[in-house]
RNA sequence: GGGCCUAUAGCUCAGUCUGGUUAGAGCGCACGCCUGAUAAGCGUGAGGUCGAUAGUUCAAUUCUAUCUAGGCCCA
C-alpha cells in the first residue's frame, strides 16, 4: 500500500523559480493601478511625518547603476519608515536646465546651431529633458520605487522657475549679492563663455617667453648684503607661454619650500628655482654665471615688490602651492584675470589683506574684449590687437625694454573650442556672486553644519571643511537653457543693477509665464514701469544675459518643494545623495537655507559612495567593466538589484560584478525557498479558524524556540532600518533563513507536519507558528524585497488579524512585533546547550554516514552517555523530544558515573561556553551511533520495534497506526 | 599636488573604538547523504602571513607612522 496519500506533503502555488524579470513588471503595473502610494499615504494620515526629501537626478540619458543605488537606498528607507508607522511621503525630482543639455541639443543641430534662436534651443532643451525625465521615471518606477510619480518636481516648471527667482530676491535682499569679474574659458572666435566640458584638447604652438621682473630699490635694499653693490639690477625671471597676458600682470607668485638662486650675470642678479637654474640657464644663453646665493621661497620674499615689464604699477611677491618645478623657473607670472589658478589666489589675498600686500594692488584685470582684442586700457602700441597676433609684439616690447631673458616656442596640447576648433583664452568676465561674508553667511553655515546629524559622522568633516575654505559663489552661466539672473546693467552709467522689489515683479511673470518671458520680452516689459538707474537715474536698461548656476536652482528644492506641502514638511527629516554632493546639492540647499530661512533645510544627511566593479575600480566604457541596472533587471530581476543594495556596505564604495550578483542570487534562493517552504506547509492553516489556533504556552519547546528566534530577528531587523544598517538586516534574514528555519526548525518540524493527523494540535500548533513567522518574514524583507514580499503576501492564507487595508499590499502594512514569551532567556540558555549538543551528535553522525554504517540519520540509534549529572539531567528532561531533535529513528541516554565527581559547587560557577567546553575537552559525553533497531515505517521512514505487529498495516509503526487510523 | 575615506577567507560582511587563549558568519567550493522542499533539502570539510613595512608594547588584525592599491571631491 502507498501510504504517500496519507500524509501531509508541502502544497503552495508560490513558485520555486522567481523568474523575476517577467514577474515583477506585472507587479509595478499593479501597484500602479491600485495607487498603492496614494493608498499608502491616506492610510498614514495624520501620522508622524519622515519627509525624505529626493535629489533631483539630471535628465539626461538612461538611468546607471548609480541612479539604481541612490533610489533603492531612499525607497528602503521610506518603505520601513512608512512600516514603523511613519508618513514618509516621497516626491521624486528632475533636474532639467544646465549645460550638458544645452550641450548635446547644440551637438545634435550641428552646423545648425549658429541659425537657431534662443527660444528655439531652448524649446529643443525642454523637449530633450521631458523626454529623459519620463524615460528615467519609468525606469525607476521598474526598480519597484514607490512615489508620487504622477507629481514629481521638475526645475523646468514655471511655479519652480519662479520660486528660483524669489529665492535668488531674498539674497539680493540680504545684501549677498554683488557683481565682478572672474576668469572664464572664452572662444574669441564665437564670443562666448566655454565650459571644461565645452574644450577640447590639441596641440598648439605658443610662444615661451622668459621675462625679468626687476626688484624695486626698496626690495633689493630688504635682500641685504647678498647683492654685491656693483650688482645694478636684480630680477625676479619668469615664464610664460602666454606673453599676451603680461599687460594684466598683478603679481608674481613663488612657492614657499623651493630654493631660489640669485645669479649673477655680468652686473645683473637674476632669481630662478635652484633645480631649474642649469635649463633656464641654457634656455636664456647665459654665460659667465656665478651664485650669490639661495634663498627659500618661503623666506622673507613674500610681500617685496617688483616693477611690471609693460605697465605701470608694481607687482608683490606672492607664495602659492600651485607653483611647481615641472617647467620654466618656478617663478610664475600672475594674472588674476586670465587664469584660475592666478584669480584664486588673488582672492586669498584679498581674504588676509595685509600690508605687505594690500588688496587694491591684485586686481582682476583682464583688458581684452569678445573678439579676443586688448581694450584701451593697455599700453598704445597694442590696443585693438588680438591677443594672438599681439604676442609677437609683446615679445619685441620686452626686448626693446632689455627685460626679456630668453624667448623660444613651445608645442604643447592647449584647450580649443568644441565648435569651430580654434585656440581659447582665459578671460574676467563681469559676473554674479553670492558673498559668503555678507550677513554671516559662512559662519551660519558652518555653525548649522553642526547642528545636523551626518550619517556617516565624517561627512560633517567633509562639508566643514569645504564651506570653510571655498572662495564666494559665483551664480552666473554664460547659457541659455536656465533660469535667468534678474539683474539689469543700465544703458546711460553700465552700471549693473538687482533689486529686490524688481525680482518680485519678474518673478510674477515667471510664475505666470515660465522663465521664457524673460528671452522673449525687453529690459522695460521686464521691470516695472518706470524704474530708473538708482545710479544716474537713467531709464536706459539692458537685460543680464548670464542665467543662474545650476545648483542654485536644486539648491531652492527645499523652498520649491518641500515648504509648499505644508509647514511640517520643512525642514525635511533627511536628504540622501552620493558622497560627491557634499560639494554639491548638500552645500548649495545648506547656503540657500541658511540665507532665507537662517537654518539647514535637512535634519540629517545620509550619504553613500560609488559604485564601482569587482576589483574596486571605477566603472567606465573603456575599462569594459560598466554594470548597467538594465542588464541586472533582465538577468536577475530587480529584487536582486536591491539586495545588492542592502546587503553592501554604501558608505564606503560599492562593488558589483557577475559573480557578486551570482552570490546574491544565491542568497535570494534561500530566502524565496524558505518561505516558499513555510507557505507550502501551512496551505491548509486557517488563520482565522479558532481550532487552528493554540495558546503560545502551551506549544512545544522546539517551537517556541523558533518563536524566539524570530522575535530576535524582529528586533534587529527592526532596529537595522532604524539606524540604516541594511546589512544588519540582510545577514539576520540570511543567517534566520539558513540556519534557524531550513537546517534546524523546517527539518526537525518535517516529521512533525507530513505524518501528525492533519488537526492534531501539534501540527496545527507548528502551523501557526511558520504563518506567524512567514507574514513577519515579508513584512520584514518587504522595504528591500519589495516584490518577493508581495509575491508571498498574495499567497498567504487569509483571515485572522491582519488590517483590511494591509491585505491589499504588504507595503500597507506595519512591521511585526515579538510576541510575549514566559521564561525566554532560560528557554534561551536551554535551547542554545540542546542545539550546540545537537552538532556533536550531527558530527557522530557523519562519521558513521562516511563508514557507511548509516544513509539517512533515521536509520541510526543513538546512545548517548553522559559523565556529569548536570548534562544529564538536563537531556534527560527533553528525553521524549530527543530522536526528534537529532532527526533519528532513538537516542538512549546513560549516566555513567564519572571517576572523580566534580564537587558541585565549582560546576555552578561555569558558564554555558565553559560548561560545552568541558563537554568536548573531558569527553563527558559520549555518542555511540548504530544501525536502529526495528524495520523502516514505509509512512514516516522511522525505524521501529513495532513495525509489523499490526496484521492490517504490517508495514506501519505504532505511531502511523493512529494517524491512519 | 591637496582634502576626506577604504583595505579581514573565492564573494558579501562581523570583530578592531576599550590591544590578550585555536579571528567568526552566510554564500561559494570539495566530499558525502537524502530522493516526501527535488533545477530543492541535510551533513562534514578545506580556505585567512587580518594590504605592505617600520615603530610603541610583555603582547598588535586592533594603537602610531610611512608606503602600496583603490574611491570621491578639489587643483
Amino acid at each position: 500500500m502507498d501510504y504517500k496519500s496519507t500524509l501531509n506533503l508541502p502544497r503552495t502555488v508560490f513558485p520555486m523559480k522567481g523568474n523575476l524579470p517577467a514577474r515583477e513588471p506585472a507587479l509595478v503595473s499593479r501597484w500602479t493601478e491600485q495607487r498603492l502610494y496614494q493608498r499608502i499615504q491616506e492610510v498614514r494620515a495624520g501620522n508622524p511625518l519622515f519627509v525624505l526629501h529626493d535629489g533631483p537626478p539630471y535628465a539626461n540619458g538612461h538611468i546607471h547603476i548609480g541612479h539604481a543605488l541612490n533610489k533603492i537606498l531612499k525607497d528602503i528607507i521610506v518603505k520601513s519608515r512608512t512600516m514603523e508607522g511613519l508618513r514618509a511621503p516621497y516626491v521624486p525630482g528632475w533636474d532639467c536646465h544646465g549645460l550638458p543639455i544645452e550641450h548635446q541639443v547644440t551637438k545634435q543641430l550641428g552646423g545648425k546651431a549658429r541659425d537657431v534662436s534662443v527660444m528655439e534651443l531652448r524649446r529643443l532643451c525642454r523637449e530633450y529633458a521631458d523626454r529623459f525625465y519620463h524615460i528615467q521615471r519609468e525606469e525607476f518606477q521598474r526598480l519597484g520605487v514607490l512615489g508620487d510619480w504622477d507629481h514629481p518636481y521638475l526645475t523646468m516648471e514655471k511655479d519652480y522657475e519662479a520660486t528660483i527667482i524669489r529665492e535668488f530676491g531674498k539674497f539680493v535682499e540680504r545684501g549677498g549679492v554683488y557683481n565682478g569679474l572672474k576668469p572664464v574659458l572664452w572662444c574669441t572666435q564665437d564670443r562666448t563663455a566655454l565650459a571644461e566640458a565645452e574644450v577640447e584638447y590639441a596641440d598648439h604652438t605658443s610662444p615661451a617667453v622668459y621675462v625679468k621682473f626687476p626688484f624695486t630699490a626698496d626690495a633689493r635694499a630688504q635682500l641685504g648684503r647678498m647683492i654685491p653693490d656693483d650688482v645694478e639690477r636684480v630680477s625676479i625671471v619668469i615664464w610664460t607661454t602666454t606673453p599676451w597676458t603680461l599687460p594684466a600682470n598683478q603679481a608674481v607668485a613663488l612657492h614657499r619650500d623651493i630654493d631660489y638662486v640669485f645669479l649673477r650675470v655680468d652686473n645683473e642678479a637674476l632669481v630662478v628655482a635652484k633645480e631649474l637654474a642649469d635649463t633656464a640657464a641654457r634656455a636664456c644663453g647665459l654665460s659667465n654665471v656665478s651664485v650669490l646665493g639661495t634663498r627659500k621661497g618661503g623666506d622673507g620674499l613674500e610681500g617685496l615688490r617688483c616693477h611690471r615689464p609693460l605697465t605701470d604699477g608694481l607687482s608683490p611677491v606672492l607664495l602659492a602651492d600651485f607653483v611647481t618645478l615641472e617647467q620654466g623657473t618656478g617663478c610664475v607670472h600672475i594674472a588674476p584675470g586670465h587664469g584660475m589658478d592666478d584669480y584664486l589666489l588673488a582672492l586669498r589675498y584679498h581674504a588676509r589683506a595685509s600690508e605687505d600686500v594690500p588688496p587694491d594692488t591684485l586686481q582682476v584685470a583682464a583688458p581684452v574684449d569678445d573678439r579676443g582684442c586688448f581694450t584701451d586700457d593697455v599700453p598704445e602700441e597694442f590696443a585693438g590687437q588680438h591677443v594672438f597676433k599681439a604676442n609677437p609684439e609683446i615679445v619685441k616690447a620686452l626686448q626693446q625694454r632689455g627685460l626679456l631673458a630668453g624667448h623660444d616656442t613651445l608645442n604643447h596640447s592647449y584647450p580649443h573650442c568644441w565648435r569651430c576648433k580654434k585656440p581659447v583664452i582665459f578671460r574676467a568676465t563681469r559676473q554674479w556672486f553670492v558673498s559668503m561674508e555678507t550677513g554671516g553667511l559662512r559662519e551660519r553655515a558652518l555653525t548649522e553644519i553642526d547642528r545636523v546629524r551626518w550619517i556617516p559622522e565624517r561627512g560633517r568633516e567633509r562639508i566643514h571643511g569645504m564651506v570653510a575654505n571655498r572662495p564666494d559663489w559665483c551664480v552666473s552661466r554664460q547659457r541659455v537653457w536656465g533660469t535667468p539672473i534678474p539683474g539689469f546693467l543700465c544703458g546711460q552709467c553700465q552700471t549693473p543693477w538687482v533689486d529686490a522689489g524688481v525680482i518680485g515683479h519678474v518673478a510674477d511673470l515667471v510664475s505666470e509665464h515660465g522663465a521664457d518671458v524673460w528671452f522673449e520680452k525687453s529690459a522695460r516689459e521686464l521691470m516695472p514701469p518706470g524704474t530708473t538707474c538708482p545710479t544716474c537715474g537713467a531709464a536706459e536698461w539692458h537685460k543680464e544675459r548670464d542665467i543662474l548656476d545650476v545648483w542654485f536652482e536644486s539648491g531652492v528644492s527645499h523652498a520649491a518643494v518641500v515648504k509648499q506641502h505644508g509647514d511640517d514638511w520643512w525642514p525635511a527629516s533627511l536628504y540622501l545623495e552620493g558622497s560627491d554632493q557634499h560639494r554639491g546639492w548638500f552645500h548649495s540647499a545648506l547656503l540657500s537655507s541658511v540665507t532665507t530661512d537662517g537654518r539647514a533645510p535637512y535634519r540629517a544627511v545620509l550619504t553613500h559612495g560609488f559604485v564601482v566593479d569587482g576589483h574596486g575600480k571605477k566603472m567606465s566604457k573603456s575599462a569594459g567593466n560598466v554594470v548597467s541596472p538594465q542588464d541586472v533587471i533582465a538577468q536577475y530581476g530587480a529584487d536582486i538589484l536591491r539586495l545588492w543594495v542592502a546587503s553592501q556596505d554604501y558608505q564606503d564604495d560599492l562593488r558589483i560584478s557577475p559573480h557578486i550578483l551570482t552570490q546574491l542570487a544565491e542568497v535570494y534562493r534561500k530566502i524565496r525557498n524558505t518561505c516558499r517552504y513555510i507557505l507550502g506547509n501551512i496551505d491548509d492553516f486557517d488563520p482565522g479558524d479558532p481550532a487552528h489556533q493554540i495558546d503560545i504556552e502551551d506549544l512545544p519547546e522546539l517551537d517556541r524556540w523558533a518563536l524566539l528566534r524570530f522575535n530576535h530577528v524582529i528586533r534587529r531587523v527592526r532596529n537595522g532600518y532604524e539606524t540604516f544598517d541594511f546589512r544588519q538586516i540582510m545577514h539576520e534574514l540570511d543567517y534566520f533563513c539558513s540556519v534557524d528555519m531550513s537546517a534546524v526548525y523546517l527539518d526537525i518540524l518535517k516529521d512533525r507536519l507530513y505524518t501528525f493527523p492533519k488537526d492534531s494540535p501539534a501540527r496545527r500548533g507548528s502551523q501557526m507558528v511558520l504563518f506567524r513567522i512567514v507574514t513577519g518574514l515579508a513584512q520584514l524583507m518587504a522595504p528591500i524585497l519589495s516584490f518577493t514580499a508581495e509575491e508571498v503576501w498574495d499567497v498567504l492564507p487569509s483571515g485572522g488579524d491582519t488590517a483590511a487595508s494591509a491585505r491589499e499590499s504588504v507595503h500597507l502594512s506595519t512591521f511585526p512585533e515579538p510576541v510575549a514569551l514566559d521564561n525566554q532567556d532560560a528557554l534561551e540558555a536551554r535551547w542554545k546547550e540542546l542545539l550546540k549538543i545537537r552538532a556533536v551528535v550531527l558530527g557522530n553522525l557523519e562519521r558513521e554516514r562516511q563508514g557507511k554504517t548509516i544513509g539517512s540519520s533515521l536509520e541510526a540509534k543513538l546512545t548517548i552517555s553522559v559523565k556529569s549529572q548536570d548534562l544529564f539531567d538536563l537531556l534527560h528532561s527533553y528525553q521524549n523530544d530527543l530522536s526528534a531533535l537529532f532527526i533519528v529513528s532513538d537516542v538512549k541516554l546513560v549516566f555513567e558515573k564519572a571517576m572523580k565527581e566534580t564537587p558541585k559547587g565549582m560546576k555552578s560557577a561555569l558558564t554555558i561556553d565553559e560548561f560545552l567546553e568541558d563537554i568536548h575537552h573531558h569527553s563527558d559525553l559520549t555518542i555511540t551511533v548504530e544501525k536502529a533497531e526495528g524495520k523502516k515505517c514505509e509512512r514516516c521512514w522511522n525505524y521501529r520495534p513495532a513495525v509489523g505487529a499490526d496484521a492490517r498495516h504490517p508495514a506501519l509503526c505504532d505511531r502511523c497506526l493512529e494517524a491512519v487510523a
